[in-house]
DNA sequence: CTGTTAGCGCATTCAT
DNA sequence: ATGAATGCGCTAACAG
């Protein structure tokens, strides 16, 4: 903003009306006569004026403005539920505020914080992995007994009543692993970089399940990855002294990192190991052999979020409602079949 | 915001002082004696009080929002760019308006249109592909003739006067070239699909420049990407008719294609063919084998953008000025030696 | 040390 | 059909 800017006030002046007339005739208010409309029309255009958006949010007492938090905008499915977070919100005239809590719980405190000013009309979240290892949830409570609409998304805490947006983790992760026992896989892997949160949680319980029911297992086995240099060194040993013949993985990126380890070994995919992944992304799809992997359809889940919070900005009337997003399983060349 | 805020006002009434005695109170001014301050701040506290942002920004004519535009998030270089614009503005207070193009010039100016109406205090922005081809700069003069300060990075268009920050792409890609020559390759082949962009046409004029310069060059090929799968047949068709000992992409993911290409051909990477790509991005971290790249800093670009962009929001006097920064090139073993 | 007043730019109610 | 007055929430110059 500066003194360049045109006022209604300075327009004012300039055409002998009132701000109020002013005012009403760039509403296109009918209480303003067509020739004195046009005038002032008029000449706003040749002054190039444009309202003063932070005077009108005041007034009316709203920012237009969404929040968004989400943990690592390099991981795909963070950056795929942006764009159609970005796509929706702009066609419904809102503004996105972008934070990345980098999955810290100190960065996501502060992020909220700066949001919770007055800044935004509603949040969406995905919650940090430091959040869920921290389990301390005040940060989220607190704005939503201040009155800001947050809706969760994908990463989601079950005691915070919002209205959430979730992928259906158990039965994917469940379906997932069925899909490589039944191609005869009997000694299993699931590979976690997400072993804290809700998510990784629940795709561990779902691979699990797959398992316990199935008749054949002779062996499966927990990677927690926290460090991908460790977890190299882990899963090679292990791949030497012992068998696996299929992996799952919570995400692309860890489902990439075990092939090119297994290929690095020498052991072919999907020949020797079948391997699926979570998160359809570029990586899935430009690896070689391009991954088997679950899609999360992240960009819909963004639409969707916004959908729900302008909603919930609207008229705060409703139940808080979870949804669920199915998956697909996209199969490609790390499966056999 | 909500009818459950605090205000100064109510804060005012509660406590028995006037509006500014509280606002002077609670910004530690020196006027106000100890024990009101401290009965005001103790009130403010219990209420929850957090002072209404829209209104400081009014009254202070700024909004503390940066705005960015992007063509492609998912593109591993503009995300990387992001998250250092992110940091940087968050340590800066500032708040990022995220705006994706899509390549799109219409969106583009879509989305200037609803950052310049003062949404923002500043732009930073990378020009989409449709601009470029469009050749249609008014929607970028139009805002900084209205005094808006603009950043442009990486896609800049050098008519339009702004502060700059590029990559030094003609060195960057001469370098790349050579070190494909060097290692004896005599067939290259350059792979783009921003041949429209400024970026693009420098990164080509690099190659070409260390063609010439090269004495034992057999062929040279130019393959521009309007669409993957078209490109994949021109390409193989090439490879299968003609020699091809090197290749460079002037970005990451054609790189990884045009690598999966030949080796679905049975061909080898390196050995028979060597690969360079743009942008040191997940993909050619992960891929098989490894890519090697042109490391572009992403991350400290987009911290230089925002440290220049608040300078020039805070004072609007230096000269406009272009920034180049320095690439490194990593090598991994898509590369020969 | 505290309060009164004014004003940021806009929309709107209430006169005229 | 037009204008005056008010208020959104905040800061700050000025008065006392």
């Amino acid at each position: 903003m500066n003194n360049r800017m045109m006022t209604l006030k300075k327009l004012a002046e300039l055409s002998n009306f009132s701000v109020s007339t002013v005012s009403k005739a760039l509403t296109d208010n009918p209480e303003i006569s067509k020739p004195t409309k046009n005038k002032i029309k008029k000449l706003a255009e040749l002054y190039n004026y444009i309202p003063n958006i932070t005077a009108k949010n005041l007034k009316e007492q709203k920012t237009r403005n969404i929040g968004v938090i989400i943990p690592n905008i390099l991981a795909h499915f963070f950056a795929k539920v942006l764009v159609g977070i970005e796509k929706e919100a702009s066609k419904q005239g809102y503004h996105i505020i972008t934070c990345i809590s980098d999955e810290s719980y100190d960065k996501e405190v502060k992020s909220i914080e700066m949001l919770a000013n007055g800044s935004v009309d509603g949040l969406i979240i995905s919650i940090s992995k430091g959040t869920f290892i921290k389990k301390n949830y005040k940060h989220i409570q607190s704005i939503i007994d201040r009155g800001l609409p947050v809706i969760q998304f994908d990463r989601v805490i079950d005691e915070i009543i919002t209205d959430k947006i979730v992928i259906d983790d158990f039965k994917s992760s469940y379906n997932a692993t069925t899909t490589l026992i039944d191609s005869s896989c009997k000694n299993l892997a699931f590979v976690t970089p997400i072993h804290n949160t809700s998510v990784g949680t629940r795709r561990l319980q779902g691979f699990q399940k797959a398992i316990n029911k199935a008749s054949n297992i002779e062996s499966s086995k927990l990677f927690v990855i926290d460090d991908y240099k460790i977890f190299a060194k882990d899963f090679q040993g292990y791949l030497q002294s012992d068998t696996i013949d299929g992996v799952l993985a919570s995400d692309e990126l860890s489902a990439i990192c075990a092939m090119n380890l297994i290929i690095g070994l020498g052991l072919k995919v999907p020949e020797d190991i079948s391997v699926i992944g979570f998160t359809d992304g570029i990586l899935s799809e430009n690896s070689n052999p391009p991954l088997t992997t679950v899609n999360q359809h992240g960009q819909e889940l963004g639409l969707l979020a916004v959908k729900q919070l302008v909603n919930r900005i609207n008229q705060n009337s409703e139940e808080y409602k979870t949804t669920i997003m199915n998956t697909s399983l996209i199969k490609r060349k790390s499966t056999c079949k």
